[in-house]
DNA sequence: GCAAAAGTGTTAGCTATACACCCATGT
DNA sequence: ACATGGGTGTATAGCTAACACTTTTGC
């Protein structure tokens, strides 16, 4: 075994871990980032260990950090999965396999094949400013649309569900927005984000009327031009009053 | 060390762990049920180990039904703490005397002392059916007025303000009542139980109004006597009713 | 009879929802 | 010119919130 594995495997907890479920937002289409496992064609959710001298929290700061190169973001626990056997997506065989593809025969049944607590975490980012970067155990880190989400290793296709409808349930009660969409953003983009994460449509003008009326947007002089239509107004979040109407938790009624 | 303590050590995970916030409801007060360790004046939380081939939810319902006797009633995971330091209440020098007195010497640096995280699981039950039973661990367990908590062990007087917060906001998309009132109740006692837990006055006409409203509730042709006052009505919860509104979650504006 | 607490209905203001026409832009 | 999508206001219904007097009961 990699000696730099071991020492990562040593000084780390080992019945509990941490996955991410990260929200990316792009071309009017709610995506997550996924990992694909070094020589398979297995994805997961990307996730890591804790260190013994870091708390939940900084562990999965660090590991968005790495599989995004983002830090600062919108990042929250929604659920943990103490399951005893989170192995659900495919036969024991099957899944010693694609182990044994990535770490070598020496590792699963010393580490990996026991029983295993995972934190799960939230994040929404800008889809534009991540660096998707792969782990050391895996050959690629990409987008996938929500909607064409492959069977993904262990329960973590349950983790986005779980996610998702946490996701939603938070838009009902804090704006969202802010990392999910890019500084300067209009109107309709902002609502193409709310249908898509409600999987709903809305009324335009119902919607611009109850964003505005939480008085945590600013309209900017400029406008997006490049379609073939009515250049919309640009708008931006104003960081002090959105961060209060998180804090205060505002009532969104969407 | 005694050979029980020994074995359950050796069949449950080590570094994680459950806690339960138990909530009653009487006489016009929400309880707490909190343990006070054995030859100690130390007072935490009823909370357990998971056996290696038992789920987290599961360890949390053997846990309540061990402590209250109950089973079947509400009990949901709200937060997982995994600070790397979760000692915050006492001094190192202070929790080790503690720890001491109730495992004898050899036990804490062993076992107790390494890096821990726990699942915060919340439960709401029925004050009266309660049969409040110690640990193997503790001498005492009793309920705890929730404004007469002292101070407790490692972090769980912040598990228990989370634990109020995420009940606190469960209100407002659930029912809630089943499990933390007797089978018969007034509409007043309903409503002292509401104003408790949010911490509010509410208006007596709006909240039967409201609460009629959802449709979840019986009319009893029965009364409540003993008061120098007017006699209420009792109600009970239409069970069915009741869990299709949980289920569907109803808007509580309370 | 008096104190304590429960029963009960109406109104005003606000919020959510439904809905349609005109305008700017690119092709 | 036309297709596409954006900008904008009003009317209605339903919900929330405020509010007071009468009744029952025990002492």
């Amino acid at each position: 075994m990699d000696p730099r594995l071991k020492k990562y495997l040593e000084s780390t907890l080992k019945e509990v871990s941490i996955d991410c479920t990260i929200f990316g937002f792009h071309a009017g289409e709610l995506k997550v980032l996924l990992l694909r496992w070094k020589g398979t064609d297995s994805w997961s959710l990307p996730g890591g260990r804790i260190f013994l001298e870091e708390s939940a929290n900084e562990a999965a700061v660090r590991i968005l950090r790495e599989r995004t190169g983002l830090q600062e973001i919108f990042l929250q626990q929604f659920y943990t999965f103490g399951a005893a056997n989170r192995y659900k997506n495919f036969s024991p065989d099957e899944l010693i396999k694609t182990l044994e593809l990535t770490f070598g025969e020496d590792f699963f049944d010393e580490k990996l094949m026991k029983r295993n607590i995972s934190i799960g975490y939230m994040a929404l980012v800008e889809f534009e400013q991540v660096v998707a970067t792969p782990d050391w155990y895996t050959d690629e880190c990409r987008w996938w649309e929500i909607s064409a989400v492959p069977t993904l290793l262990f329960d973590h296709n349950d983790m986005i569900e779980t996610a998702l409808k946490a996701l939603r349930q938070q838009l009902s009660y804090q704006p969202i927005g802010y990392n999910l969409l890019p500084e300067k953003f209009t109107m309709p983009e902002l609502q193409r984000l709310y249908e898509t994460i409600l999987d709903k449509q809305l009324d335009r003008r119902n919607f611009q009327k109850l964003m505005l009326s939480y008085d945590i947007l600013e309209k900017l002089p400029e406008k997006r031009t490049g379609g073939a239509f009515k250049a919309p107004f640009l708008y931006k979040f104003d960081k002090e009053k959105y961060d209060r109407a998180i804090q205060e938790g505002i009532t969104f009624k969407v």
